[in-house]
DNA sequence: AGATTCCATTAAAACGTTTTGGTAGATTCC
DNA sequence: GGAATCTACCAAAACGTTTTAATGGAATCT
């Protein structure tokens, strides 16, 4: 039933030889209009499709690329994905979604799907700093640009966001509204964007003349909106003036139980979040956020990464930081 | 620099042929404890990882299956593709992820990486009905589970939720709670969710003695949130008394425009949209809904097909059809 | 016209696995 | 002790491409 037809049937067929036939899928300019033309013809009337796994094997390189995010169900990496996907597969690449859920564990054994795969080259956000992985891939001729992280080492390409600058961006604007007593609620610290998110928080403390130590931080388990309601039932006893929080899911799930638990936000409680989701926008009362360019995060890591494979030789890695940008709304006014 | 280690130098390394390393590989229980232990402390030393292209090539089949979802954006999907890629990746299955966005000629180019990659099978959530681009995969012998969609035929795996029902039951809730005049905001009609959701809803004015005719249609260009606050624009000229939305994206947006216009819900307008998605309960007014078993959708889908790949022989084809559950909160109180 | 260059094509050798058929050597059976 | 049966392994042939070096013929040059 299978009937899997090969580039010899075609050659047969058109009367030329398997060579010619790889030539037009490859190099067109090569062959000669009349044969081209003629091959062509062949190709669709018999269905013909190119066994990439032959062709990945005789030329050394696949026309994959891997993507590892650390959780699939934050509409952040939905974003970025959709930015990665969208140009992969202009360029006739194909994308190998691996989701690490946070665990190392699976991070590891995506990496290794993504070797076995032989894939062109990987996107990665990495769930913690640890470059030994990474040292691996590179090491097997597998390119690698890092996405909202920034770069290791300087033969490496990377695209992040500034979230020092950023956690400054919401802690600023909160004590501008007012605030005295701020609380941060993050994820794990080993999350390098819950650390420097908050870096950039206690640098907003100091320069408005405040203690930096002042900043009551709830470290949370996960970045979910559960854990953001469980968070709000930590500050009920002793509401603070705003609260920032590391992600808009935390954000939204922190909006819902102080509201549910009658605090008036922003009234009482004014509330940041952190990436602008689109949902963020649509709760019922809006939801200040610090806005990344998530989908142009995953396009230029893209961009990056099809460079490094197509052009080695001139491919000069680059380390992009993009600056994030404060979107004030009903929660913080 | 990129030192691809091979089963050959595994094999030299070890002592033995390249084939015993390959039975070590793929039925350990033919070799000798100490060969294969031999072979094992080798391959972990050389940091040998299989060629899958080459294994794909030779053996026939690919270790990967293809994934195609209309909107990567929606969590519904993402939850799908949550369940997916768990149990593929229990089973040693890469997942390769196609984004049709709803356009057909990208699902099109979809497939087509999908047969290139020889993926072992493919799981479609279709974006109309036209069958005909499933039979072409199954006729390259690739098996095809349909994903939120019910089967076209019966030699066919596909796992699907009664949306009739969904679309009744959601309805049905809406006038007993006391509504009389309803509206139901959808995406495109080519979508078979929205129509079958619609026309359960009019099944629940017919069994109430109302004329299904009174249901008042908008069909939206999009399943969004922004969509979803467009509906609520032309709604507030002469609002109904309760909205069924074809999902929470839409019943968001709407439910974030009715408010911004001073409409109280559930007390002037009730409300409930579609999936459950997990900001459905998040949201300030919490949203009812019509919750799917979206992680399970994937996961069950991901067991047929895999059956359908690894036991060809004893797999009797299925069609699944999951219950909908009522989801109420405080928008339809 | 003969020598040279160029162009379109081909034949054949890879790429790294899996698999088939076979063979030695050990074990069991009469 | 010889025949039969296992067991553990190996050699070699695929799988479907891409790529390199070679080839024959047309076009250009002297």
């Amino acid at each position: 039933m299978s009937e899997t037809v090969s580039i010899k049937e075609v050659a047969a067929r058109a009367g030329v030889s398997p060579g010619t036939v790889s030539n037009v899928l490859n190099r067109p300019e090569k062959v000669a209009g009349a044969t081209r033309s003629r091959v062509e013809q062949v190709i669709r009337e018999l269905g013909f499709v190119r066994h990439g796994s032959a062709s990945t094997l005789r030329a050394g390189h696949s026309r994959t690329i891997g993507l590892s995010v650390i959780d699939i169900g934050n509409p952040f990496f939905t974003d970025v994905a959709a930015g990665v996907e969208d140009l992969a597969s202009d360029r006739g690449y194909a994308v190998i979604l691996g989701n690490s859920a946070g665990s190392r564990s699976k991070e590891e054994r995506n990496l290794l799907v993504f070797a076995e795969q032989r894939v062109r080259g990987v996107l990665i956000t990495p769930s913690d700093d640890d470059p030994h992985r990474l040292e691996r891939l590179r090491a097997r001729g597998i390119a690698v640009v890092l996405v909202d992280h920034p770069a290791d080492r300087a033969d490496q390409c990377a695209v992040s966001v500034n979230d020092v600058t950023g956690g400054t961006m919401a802690a600023a604007h909160l004590l501008e509204g007012g605030a005295e007593r701020l609380a941060y609620v993050a994820g794990p610290a080993t999350m390098r964007q819950c650390r420097e998110r908050r870096i950039g928080a206690e640098r907003a403390l100091a320069a408005a003349g405040l203690d930096p130590g002042r900043l009551r931080v709830l470290e949370m388990t996960a970045m979910t909106a559960k854990a953001g309601q469980q968070a709000a039932e930590l500050l009920l006893a002793d509401l603070p003036d705003a609260v920032f929080c590391a992600n808009d899911l935390l954000a939204l799930g922190l909006l819902r139980g102080l509201l549910q638990a009658g605090v008036r936000v922003p009234e009482q409680v004014s509330l940041i979040g952190y990436d602008d989701i689109d949902f963020a926008s649509a709760s019922t009362v809006s939801l200040s956020s610090v806005r990344q360019p998530t989908y142009q995060l995953g396009r230029v890591a893209t961009e990056l990464l099809l460079d490094e494979c197509d052009n080695p030789d001139t491919h000069a890695h680059q380390q992009i930081m993009f600056q994030p940008e404060l979107v004030v709304r009903e929660s913080s006014r």
